[in-house]
DNA sequence: AGAAGATCTGTAATCGATCTCCCAAAACGA
DNA sequence: TCGTTTTGGGAGATCGATTACAGATCTTCT
């Protein structure tokens, strides 16, 4: 018995044999398999028996090339060993799959001459859609994909132009909640260690805490106090160290990434002091580990998995013929507290002993609205044991595959 | 002036358009883009400038029906969410990228029937090469592959049959140093949450543990203490609580992967107990977050970022034609000494434990303390060669560890 | 000079599936 | 019965690159 999907020349079974041995032409065959309604129910019968005898599968390079498109999408992002995107890059993938896509995998490191590589890659590739967190991409590739209908939408960040769908978090609510959450807690000197400037993320957080200090009436105490990191551990690390050997030192700090806070904390640490009595921090990103690091980190939980699902919704969408005007899905960030942000100890902002395990701080805390944080009455925050994949909190309504609990964390 | 790759009609740009605007055949632009060196430099350069000018990019989808061979790698694994596995990715990523392959991403969930999906696929695609982390492969699927010429090689799993190359990290190896640490730090009463035994990554870590045991002469105090959980989050907080619920509990845990321990150690904060005053634990899977969790966590760190580069390269070196005896490159793990397996405080609480040897206050938790183990006991390993491959353990010695400069987290 | 190589270059078959034509047969209407 | 419409299915062109083979040109040697 030989190996299916075989035939006797040792080669790939092709359609051509399928017609032979169902005796009917390949385009029958190609009808069938294609779900053409109008054949005989006989012969497609045949036909679908020779196909499982034969253990036919259809090639998918020969479709690529006379349909020009392969049911692939291309994944471009900067890096998929940063937690973020990797929760983001399930919930994309979970979409393609579903619906009978692969996925390309392209990390670009941030650097435009690889975005640029893939790019065009995709296009070689004749990929029917791609999904692109960008970092500078070059505009004419851009451009050529929509002349070559190969739909194109954008994730995480936004790219300058505006001109493509997408799915973002609402970055500068979510540096809001943060910063008003601060200054709930007592926090007046607060400093910001954000993303590049080239990047919305980096902007976005940035003008969402410079907005919510104005809005509340507090001023920078300093213009060092906003340090461009490069969303990197050795860049948050880099620039607390700069926050920590300025004369007078901020109380609080608004991180702009998950890598990012953990370099600070790091530095913070390094330097014998202690979070949150000499110095709060807010991060963004979750992680299971937050919750369990020393001290529990508070920070703005964005929704990864269904960032990456609704890109990957708006490009099915698009690949399926919608055509309307672009659409930008954003979802809205959670703020989740924990004792990295205690408040200030009334005590003065002394040392206070070892770290202080239990200040389990009451949850009365203003400022932490969702959406545009100037609404008073809210609902309060607890902190949430299981990590990101929290329900709700977005402004979409189905989410179909909430890809249950903890689904394949196997190794 | 019009975007690059698109002629007159619309379509694309094909070989006959750079052939005709070179005034040569499509034969001598295929031997110049694919480097034939028997051209005639004055026509290969006029083929060049019209490449550019046209900005003409071959259709892989053409290339890969009429070489039968795609440019392209599977990907298959369990989970990309999982750090473990998004850290052998990018190794994979980086060793496929510069040697000119891309990736297809598909995760298994550990779900048999995606996993065969996948393998289909791969089939279809006509990748010409898989690199799988295997759950439970259909052998006639492999079979297939293989007579179909399709390279193939596992990683960081072994498969029952052993017929293909892989690259593992010794899970032995990595679980009896776990266990001599314990043992050197006066804990007796070892306890174990391993994996499903139908892999062999839960097999060998406990097999590990118990060998360990044996060599030392330590008794294993309950058969209960042997746990087989899911290598997930809630598998290692159920599998955690259920040592808890015992009428005696161990007062150390070897836990045997990175979302077990956190799990794990959720559980045991849940019953209100400290780590290691109460118990300690010891996890598999080091990663960034674990020198600064509460208490800083000591683990069996694992080379993924090389697991994944090595499996990369042997199946780059099968593609490129190498056809010896199956080889297997195993890695060594690093115990990596933190603070959850302190050493017995001596005023032990619940039980009366043998006597023990002196407490190590001082720990290491810079993660760079490679192999710094106090026990003198410890077998030195060496990189170790599985039976089957005869000559070259050192030839692949100077693996230039990837990835320095913490290379993209940008966000 | 002429023959035998050596070196390039072009022609055309080929990979496998899709899909446009087009024909044959069946169904229908008068 | 004959003409017209409908329907099912086959032949073969096509997608774009590769490559075996053959032809053309240039060397080199007798």
């Amino acid at each position: 018995m030989r190996a299916r999907g075989v035939n006797q020349t040792g080669g790939t079974t092709t359609i051509i044999d399928v017609a032979h041995a169902a005796g009917v032409s390949t385009a029958t065959v190609s009808r069938v398999l294609n779900g053409d309604s109008r054949v005989n129910p006989t012969l497609a019968a045949k036909v679908q028996r020779a196909v499982n005898k034969l253990g036919y599968r259809p090639s998918r390079a020969a479709r690529t090339l006379r349909t020009q498109q392969a049911r692939v999408w291309a994944l471009i992002i900067p890096d998929v060993s940063n937690p973020h995107f990797t929760d983001m890059v399930r919930g994309i993938e979970d979409v393609a799959y579903s619906a009978g896509y692969s996925l390309i995998l392209c990390n670009t490191d941030a650097d435009a001459e690889k975005e640029r590589t893939y790019l065009e890659l995709a296009l070689a590739e004749h990929v029917v859609g791609v999904i692109l967190a960008p970092t500078s991409p070059d505009p004419s590739l851009i451009e050529e994909m929509l002349s070559r209908k190969v739909s194109i939408v954008t994730v995480d960040r936004r790219i300058a132009s505006g001109m493509l769908d997408g799915a973002f978090v609402n970055n500068v609510a979510g540096a809001e909640q943060a910063v008003d959450h601060l200054l709930a807690r007592g926090y007046r000197h607060l400093a910001c260690i954000t993303g590049p400037t080239d990047t919305t993320t980096g902007r976005d957080r940035l003008d969402g805490f410079m907005a919510a200090l104005r809005r509340n009436g507090v001023e920078l105490d300093d213009p060092a106090f906003v340090r461009i990191g490069d969303f990197r551990e050795s860049g948050g690390k880099r620039e607390m160290e700069g926050l920590l050997a300025l004369p007078v030192r901020p109380d609080a700090v608004l991180v702009a990434n998950n890598l990012m806070t953990l370099g600070a904390l790091k530095a913070v640490v390094a330097a014998g002091l202690e979070v949150p009595s000499d110095m709060a921090i807010v991060g963004f990103d979750d992680s299971a580990w937050n919750a369990i690091v020393h001290p529990p980190l508070t920070c703005v939980a964005q929704p990864a998995y269904d960032l990456g699902a609704e890109s990957a919704r708006l490009l099915l969408s698009r690949i399926e013929g919608h055509s309307g005007p672009n659409r930008e899905v954003m979802l809205v960030p959670t703020l989740r507290i924990r004792e990295s942000t205690a408040g200030r100890s009334s005590r003065a902002p002394t040392r206070s002993g070892p770290a202080m395990r239990g200040i389990r701080p009451s949850v009365d805390d203003t400022g932490s609205g969702v959406g545009r944080g100037d609404d008073p009455a809210r609902a309060r925050q607890v902190d949430t044991v299981s990590p990101s994949r929290r329900s709700g909190a977005n402004e979409r309504r189905d989410r179909a595959t909430g890809r249950t609990k903890g689904a394949g964390g196997t190794r």
